[in-house]
DNA sequence: TCTGGGGTCCTAGGACCC
DNA sequence: TCTGGGGTCCTAGGACCC
C-alpha cells in the first residue's frame, strides 16, 4: 500500500501556524511582488477568491478587508514543511517527498489491519508537533491513494486518513470523483474525455486500455493502470533530488527599459543558479538568458527573446555565470522596450566530480581559483545569510536624493510578508 | 501602478549517418 | 520517366505537475 500525505492549503496553513487569531479568518499568499493569489484558505476559497487572481482586483473585489493577505514567505514554508518530512521520516518505512508540500509513504510492513488507526495518528502527530494539518489518503497505488486523500481532506468524518482497501471502496470513491481531478489529467486531457462522455474517474478506468494508450499515449496508460490499481509511476528515481535544468526567473515590480538595470537582475538570477547548482553538486554546460516584455500590455510594443551560450567546460562559478548571462543579455536586449521580466536557465547538468575538461581551453589553476572563491562565498552566505556577500554586478543601486549615496535595495516586492518565525531569532517578539 | 515561478516526461520531426 | 531504407541523436513544443 502507498500513502500520500498532503497539506492542507499549505502556504495558508504556515501563516497561521505563528498566528492563531487567523484560524477561521479567509486568508490568502501572495506571489512575488505581491501579484497575485496563489493559495487560498478553504474561507477564501468559499467566498469565491480564484486562484490566479490578481491582488489589486481581489482588493476591488473584497474592499472591506476581511480577508487578509500575505506575501509569500518561502523560508517559513521550506522550514515548517522539512519538519513534517522529518516526523514522516521519522514514522514511515520510506517517504519519498513529491514536492513542498506532499510525499508519498511506502507502507510495507504497516499492519494493514490498524493503517487506518496508524493513518490517523501520524495525521495528528504532524499536527501536535508543528501545528500543520495534513490528510493521508491510503491506496494500493499513488494515483488511488491522491484520490484517497481529497476525500481524507473534503469529509471530517475520516480523522484525516482515508483508507482505501477494496475494490468497493475503489469503484465508490472513483464513481463520484470528476475526472479532471485526477492525478496526471490535466485540462487537455479531460476537454477531450467530456467530447466523450467521459466525466469521472471511474468512466475513464473502464475505457478500453488499448485506445487509452493510443489516444494519450504511455502516460495516460499510467494514470489508467494506476486507477486500476496497479502502482506503475515510480518515483523513487526522483529521491535523488538532483535537478536536470534549473531556473531562476522573475517578473518585476514595474518595468524596466535599460539594460543597466536589466542586467542587475540577470546577475543576480545567474548567482542563483550558480548556487543551486554547487549545492546539489552539479555543473552545468549551458546557459540561457531570456527577457519579456509586458504581455498584459497590448498597447505596448511586444518583444520576447532569449540566447544560449555553451561552456567548453560544464561550470558551477558565479562568475563564469555571471560573465556569460551578461554577454548573453547584451546580444538580445534592444532598446524601446518595456521590459517585465527576465530569467536565467542552466541545462546540460551533470555531476561535478564527473567533470570533463575541455582538451584546449582547460586551465586548472584558474578553475581552482574561481571555485576556491565560490566555496567561500557559500560558506559566508552559508552563516550569514543569503547575500550577504554577491558581485558588483548583483547590486541593485538606488541614488539617494542628493544623488551623493548608493544604496542596496530589496529588488522583490513583499509588502505582507510574515516574520521569519523560524529561522531568524528576534524576527518577531515572544509576549 | 497592478497579472508567479518553478519543474518533468513524451513525442514528432529534422539532421545526420551508413 | 518517376527519388532507398534504416537507424540514432537532438530539439522544440506539448502536456502535465506543484
Amino acid at each position: 500500500m502507498v500513502g500520500l500525505v498532503d497539506c492542507d492549503n499549505f502556504f495558508c496553513s504556515c501563516e497561521r501556524v505563528f498566528r492563531p487569531d487567523l484560524a477561521r479568518v479567509p486568508l490568502v499568499v501572495l506571489s512575488n511582488n505581491d501579484g497575485c493569489v496563489v493559495a487560498r484558505s478553504a474561507e477564501a476559497k468559499k467566498m469565491g477568491v480564484r486562484e490566479g487572481l490578481p491582488y489589486y482586483q481581489l482588493l476591488e473585489q473584497f474592499p472591506d478587508g476581511k480577508i487578509v493577505a500575505f506575501s509569500s514567505n518561502y523560508t517559513l514554508y521550506g522550514d515548517l514543511s522539512a519538519r513534517i518530512m522529518q516526523i514522516l521520516r521519522d514514522e514511515a518505512p520510506d517517504v519519498i517527498q513529491y514536492s513542498i508540500d506532499e510525499a508519498f509513504l511506502v507502507l510495507d510492513g504497516v499492519g494493514e489491519d490498524g493503517l487506518k488507526q496508524w493513518g490517523e495518528r501520524l495525521c495528528a502527530k504532524v499536527l501536535r508537533y508543528t501545528g500543520m494539518p495534513v490528510s493521508l489518503g491510503i491506496a494500493p497505488s499513488k494515483t488511488l491513494a491522491k484520490v484517497a486523500s481529497r476525500y481524507a481532506k473534503k469529509y471530517p468524518g475520516y480523522r484525516k486518513c482515508c483508507l482505501m482497501a477494496n475494490e468497493t471502496q475503489r469503484r465508490k470513491a472513483l464513481e463520484s470523483f470528476p475526472v479532471e481531478d485526477v492525478w496526471g489529467i490535466g485540462r487537455r486531457i479531460s476537454a477531450s474525455l467530456q467530447m466523450q462522455g467521459v466525466t469521472t474517474a471511474l468512466q475513464f478506468a473502464s475505457l478500453p486500455k488499448d485506445m487509452v494508450r493510443k489516444r494519450y499515449h504511455v502516460t495516460g496508460e499510467q494514470t489508467w493502470r494506476e486507477l486500476n490499481g496497479e502502482d506503475v509511476i515510480r518515483l523513487e528515481c526522483m529521491s535523488d533530488t538532483k535537478k536536470k535544468t534549473i531556473m531562476t526567473s522573475r517578473s518585476f515590480p514595474g518595468m524596466l527599459t535599460e539594460m543597466a538595470d536589466l542586467g542587475t537582475h540577470v546577475a543576480n538570477y545567474a548567482a542563483r543558479c550558480a548556487v543551486k547548482l554547487r549545492r546539489q553538486q552539479s555543473v552545468c554546460e549551458m546557459v540561457t538568458v531570456f527577457i519579456q516584455s509586458n504581455h498584459f500590455r497590448e498597447d505596448l510594443l511586444q518583444y520576447d527573446a532569449s540566447a544560449s551560450h555553451t561552456f567548453a567546460t560544464a561550470t558551477a562559478t558565479t562568475g563564469e555565470l555571471v560573465n556569460a548571462s551578461l554577454r548573453l543579455l547584451e546580444k538580445i536586449y534592444r532598446q524601446g522596450i518595456y521590459y517585465k521580466r527576465a530569467g536565467v536557465m542552466v541545462s546540460g547538468v551533470g555531476s561535478a566530480l564527473a567533470l570533463q575538461p575541455d582538451l584546449f581551453e582547460f586551465n586548472p589553476a584558474e578553475r581552482a581559483k574561481q571555485m576556491n572563491v565560490c566555496a567561500a562565498l557559500d560558506s559566508i552566505n552559508g552563516r550569514m545569510g543569503a547575500d550577504t556577500v554577491v558581485l558588483g554586478a548583483q547590486q541593485y543601486r538606488q541614488k539617494s536624493a542628493d544623488g551623493k549615496s548608493v544604496k542596496f535595495v530589496n529588488a522583490i516586492r513583499r509588502a505582507l510578508k510574515s516574520p521569519d518565525y523560524t529561522t531568524v531569532l528576534g524576527s518577531f517578539e515572544v509576549c
